[in-house]
DNA sequence: GAGATATACTTCGATATCGAAACATTCTAT
DNA sequence: ATAGAATGTTTCGATATCGAAGTATATCTC
């Protein structure tokens, strides 16, 4: 299975493990996103986005960014989107009127709330085949490697 | 950090856990792709076609499409831009002409060959804050999650 | 308080990505 | 052998994604 790589015992490990994680988060995913898009007509980063302004308030851009990992001109191409379709509204914050805040509309609302638990029990029945403690353990250790790496 | 989500105690975990996959995923791409880009004008997937060429011979787009988990499409585009860029070569197949045989070129081997050891470290550094157990066990969990999806 | 610098967002050009439809070729069933 | 189904690739239209450059506003420094 493995790509035909030479390298010391900890490369190849460390390669094998990088592997495992891209196609482990891909499979999930695929059982995700395609839904999303065919039931719901959302991406995964307008889902992304409404879920964030859903469960936490109105945002920022800038405070998008920082949520969803994404570029700032790209948060812009999604909220564009979101807006033309309804979903959601963007407002100038008048205290600093460089800012746009991101508000979530009733129909983005309604929208979301639909989703949320089909897309929860999806999530969960993934995760499943793990024991609780494999869950906890792979958790423990995504959020170890993450943490090394930016801060 | 988690989303405020209500739901029971097994989706919280298993969203959490998810969510700890994307964001450390994310934050070891995020230490590889950008070098790709910036130093060897590469992008993600013009790498993993490259590398799987290099490493495993001249492979149809069909074959590409499985081994980069990406749709058919998808990979006629980056081979368009990999062959712009003289990187690979296509060539019928004459035994069914409908295929397209994808040779990485001599550039494109001395451009793999050069990035490989630099990509290969950088990888090993990022899961160097991990014990060569929590590796194996981190790869572990990873499989056993990604198999039970799809096969 | 004016000019320099910083910040928030948008625009632009390039590539990636998908699914559906089109196209070419091969295979299959009769 | 031929019509129809299946397969491999390409094209098309839409969205995502990035970084660089541009614009607008805010802040900072003198």
């Amino acid at each position: 299975m493995p790509t035909r790589f030479k390298g010391t015992a900890d490369e190849v490990l460390a390669l094998n493990t990088f592997i495992k994680m891209n196609r482990s988060l891909s499979a999930v995913q695929g059982q995700l996103i395609p839904q999303l898009q065919k039931e719901y007509g959302l991406t995964e980063s307008q889902f992304a986005i409404l879920e964030a302004l859903y469960h936490l308030g109105p945002l920022s851009q800038g405070q998008i960014c920082g949520k969803i990992l994404r570029s700032g001109s790209n948060v812009t191409t999604v909220v564009d989107n979101l807006e033309r379709d309804a979903l959601v509204r963007r407002e100038r914050d008048e205290a600093d009127r460089r800012v746009q805040i991101v508000q979530i509309t009733e129909a983005g609302r309604s929208l979301i709330s639909e989703i949320l638990p089909v897309h929860v029990s999806r999530i969960t029945g993934a995760f499943s085949t793990l024991t609780r403690d494999e869950r906890r353990e792979l958790g423990r250790l995504c959020k170890k490697l993450g943490s090394a790496i930016v801060g």
